[in-house]
DNA sequence: TATTGTTATACTCTATAACTATA
DNA sequence: TATAGTTATAGAGTATAACAATA
């Protein structure tokens, strides 16, 4: 039934490499505003409000604990983000951004809001919303959903 | 003007962890078919004709041709694959699918559609109709397009 | 001299284990 | 004993270099 029409690749064999170039994209970008990708997720990932734990910065963002601490360590000295001790318990450190870690990240949000716009404007409108409608759908959804055994969740 | 509306994560912070997620969906059903993730991209990569190089192979499903040498290996040993040398250049091997290889790409495949659907059918019809559309007209750019230099292509 | 396929090597990224200081 | 942060180590995945055969 419509075999012909519904022919199309699996969906990690588009989004895997899309993503990629995505990626490769934002690297100069970021390499422009003194940033690794980790250190922009850091950025991202501290939002407005300040966070408790190293740990939970990393969950937030993907990373593993051990691996974002070189980052800090650089963003810190670099005065982009504060890393107080937690007076209520000395083990934990509150990360919170600086105003000249707040712009930088505004900064490199925009130039690559900028490139993306370009490539986006390759599709026509009313899918270019749809897109990213249905793209932020699927990213909010629990990753474990997706990847998930289906039999888990029936 | 609208910043409120109009903000949204990065598309790569979108994009790359639903991906990795759909990669990870895929694997325990390619590991049912007894496939390794460079050994399927092999089979949808040979498609119906032959191809004439690894190289080519390679560079097509976006490998380093020396990455898919153990899978060629293993996929010619299983009957899955084969590879004759080229009469009119011998350094070359012709590949091509066996009608086994045929029978466990589609199974795979059909198994992976599957999943992919339910996934899917969170999105609303005609988001997803989009979804599909413009994703596969990004995935369809040569990436080299996506993650080259603006200042290039103008 | 260039190219195909191959092997061996090095590099990057990530995850694991082990340590300290607090609780 | 358990947890936050840290360091050191090991593993997976990828790319690079070097080689034999052929053009």
């Amino acid at each position: 039934m419509a075999d012909e029409q519904e022919a199309r690749p699996d969906l990690a064999a588009m989004m895997v490499p899309v993503g990629r170039a995505l990626v490769a994209a934002e690297l100069p970008i970021l390499r422009e505003h003194g940033l690794s990708m980790w250190a922009y997720a850091v950025l991202l990932g501290l939002k407005e409000e300040p966070v408790r734990t190293q740990s939970a910065l990393a969950k937030a963002i993907g990373a593993d604990k051990t691996r974002i601490i070189g980052d800090l360590d650089d963003l810190q000295e670099r005065g982009l983000i504060r890393r107080t001790p937690d007076p209520a318990d000395r083990r934990a450190r509150l990360l919170s951004l600086t105003p000249e870690g707040r712009r930088l990240r505004d900064a490199a949000r925009a130039a690559i809001r900028l490139r993306e716009e370009r490539l986006l404007a390759r599709l026509p409108a009313a899918d270019r919303r749809a897109f990213l409608r249905a793209l932020r759908t699927l990213s909010e959804l629990p990753l474990d959903e997706i990847a998930g055994d289906p039999a888990a969740d029936g």
